[in-house]
DNA sequence: TTGACACATGCCTATATAGGTATATATACT
DNA sequence: AGTATATATACCTATATAGGCATGTGTCAA
């Protein structure tokens, strides 16, 4: 998932099933290399794959995408934190500024 | 944030404030390795440093981890949904097994 | 069965980067 | 000033992997 191509994949992906040949034209690689990276992504557990005829029809396994969600949640109290703090400061600023020009921006 | 060093390295630091010497011995890993991570991270703007005399303490920016937050929160969608189905199918299950067995497990 | 299509895999090369070691820089201590 | 401490950087090597090209495998159509 850190490679660009493969969120490239994935938000192609995003609106669901789509087929190799298909991700071809979306992401402008040649198809070996996107195989190569929806194997990577198979084999993480990212994507699944349905077999239809000569297809194979890709889509994004959200379950797998639920550990990265929890890991960046954890911060989410630290970046909430901060915007607290950073509010706080700006309320200070304004009623200074308040004080200082009568209440004129 | 994909090397699993550097999400250590981000653990460590969730719970606050930390000097590199301290995160040396947090993740097990030289001083310069260390260094280095941080200074991608920092390069990121995933972390933030403040100097205190010959110190530098490092702390997560949790603003920086919020895209990453969003961009895998498009795909809560798709695995509620995924949830949503396996709940069904469970539930179905459930049904026909009380109508089998007559209720036992 | 032969050919066309859809996809996967194997091999090659170039590049990125992780970790190691040595060293530079800056600050505190005496 | 001189030394110890804290951190950063430079350089090297090994490894991973991305992308390119050729080819293998399986499926449909005639």
């Amino acid at each position: 998932m850190a490679e660009p191509r493969r969120r490239q994949l994935l938000d192609a992906l995003a609106a669901g099933e789509r087929s190799v040949t298909d991700l071809v034209h979306a992401v402008g690689l040649a198809q070996p290399q996107v195989s190569k990276h929806l194997r990577v992504l198979r084999e993480v557990g990212a994507v699944d794959v349905r077999e239809d005829g000569r297809h194979r029809l890709y889509r994004v396994n959200g379950h797998a995408l639920k550990p990265i969600h929890d890991w960046v949640a954890q911060y989410e109290r630290v970046w909430s934190e901060r915007f607290g703090e950073l509010d706080a400061v700006i309320e200070e600023l304004k009623e200074q500024g308040e004080k200082a020009d009568g209440g004129k921006q």
